[in-house]
DNA sequence: ATTCATTGCGTTACACTGACACAATCTAAA
DNA sequence: TTTAGATTGTGTCAGTGTAACGCAATGAAT
């Protein structure tokens, strides 16, 4: 058999006290949304042992509310602060995890999981969904789980999901273009400047329907939360759009 | 000192096994609306123990699905089977509960909690709101928690509540103007017969607003899902208004 | 028989939406 | 330099839904 590698010592501190430190059988799981090239794409991360894809989550603290957690679990994947951040669903099932993930995970180490180790036991999570700004964002690669990466809404249906990964994806979907209406959208998921064709873009992905140029328009604006800026972006072989950015207020 | 009463034995197994029997620090409330009188009201009972109302709830078997829990204890509270039943938000700060509250109860027996009682950790709690026909439900009243009582939505705000289910009935309140568009509120909330002004009733005092007689008459039969009957409501001193049921579908 | 609040049915004005027309603009190709 | 082609800015018009209000019919109490 060949060598095992070493257990990285953040990994074991976390496998090891993790019990002592967060509220057992409850997790976070978050869909991150982001756009780019006109494409809605989540931020997913690489499970290497499990060759399978999942969504970046974490444990509440012993004495840490768990909208807190969900903040922090988001700050530590993506170095960001200011995020839109909303619980859309707790995911229940009594079997809707695959222990054998963390069974490969100690293996990989050489060594066995304890029967009654905290991380098998049955887990009650809850969905966020996070809207994040694609240009300003780096991919913060962590120790544990190594590769994050950014996938296009249509593309992560025919990837490998871990767990109810899949269907939480679909929740997290479902409800975006539910608060569609309600929401900034444009605000969380656009850089600060933006065109009126990108902000409809980004709605006609979402919604997964073409909209009409001048409706679209006139309804945009008319929600006065738009300012429309004496530039234009050059670039592309047509008339050059104006730029807008949001009101600071609602 | 007096001698205290003996402790009922269904309640010392819930006490004693609890923590074998259910998910740990994860808890269900439901808020349980119902329509009377021209009252939006909701069943709440009397924690014999603080002289605070609370919302009747329960917690989750070790490998019972979320939502089956909150049917399991929806039917064991009301007897109702097949009830709207729509979970709206998770409450997760570290200090939602008093845990004095089942010190109290320990105390009323003659013991003392054991200070890692099962009972007195962290609780998440999952709120779900049910709605009810008041006509066709009688309360049942448990061995436990003796006291169930229908409150007005008015009259609950001067209530002592229990922890944090003022706060939790609020969101439940939203929750269910929010979604009142999309919901045949009435099918769960009124007797199978109904009048168009009853009807008019129930959805003025959800909103908290009056409504157009016309307007709203003309809404509501545009949805077609309104059976008109051939028979009216005798009694008041006035024109005796038609009855109207709910299609099956949609 | 009369009264009066309430109900059934109807009308009008206005806002919003979907569908489409046309001129202006910008780069690439001719 | 000119032209072509795609895209953007602005506007029109008809159909739909909503808010506001009128008026006659009903039914128990007077």
């Amino acid at each position: 058999m060949s060598k095992s590698p070493a257990l990285p010592a953040s990994l074991k501190q976390f496998l090891v006290k993790g019990n002592e430190l967060f509220l057992p059988g409850i997790s976070i799981d978050c869909v991150i949304f982001g756009f780019h090239e006109n494409t809605l794409k989540l931020l997913l991360l690489d499970s290497a042992k499990s060759n399978k894809w999942t969504l970046p989550g974490g444990f509440v603290l012993k004495s840490e509310d768990i909208n807190d957690a969900a903040y922090r679990v988001l700050l530590e994947r993506t170095g960001l602060n200011d995020i839109y951040l909303k619980q859309f669903d707790v995911f229940g099932q009594p079997n809707r995890t695959d222990a054998s993930v963390h069974k490969t995970t100690f293996e990989q180490y050489g060594s066995k999981i304890p029967k009654d180790h905290w991380m098998i036991q049955r887990f009650v999570s809850v969905g966020y969904f996070a809207l994040i700004d694609y240009t300003n964002f780096s991919i913060q690669n962590d120790p544990i789980n190594s590769v994050y990466d950014w996938k296009g809404i249509e593309q992560v249906k025919h990837l490998p999901i871990e767990h109810d990964h899949g269907a939480i994806i679909q929740k997290a979907l479902e409800s975006l273009r539910t608060q569609l209406a309600y929401l900034p959208i444009g605000k969380n998921l656009l850089p600060k400047k933006f065109t009126m064709p990108e902000l409809q873009k980004l709605y006609e992905t979402i919604l997964n329907k073409p909209l009409d140029r001048r409706n679209f328009q006139r309804k945009m604006l008319g929600f006065g939360i738009l300012n429309k800026l004496n530039e234009t972006r050059k670039g592309g072989a047509h008339k050059s759009p104006f730029l807008y950015t949001f009101n600071d207020k609602k």
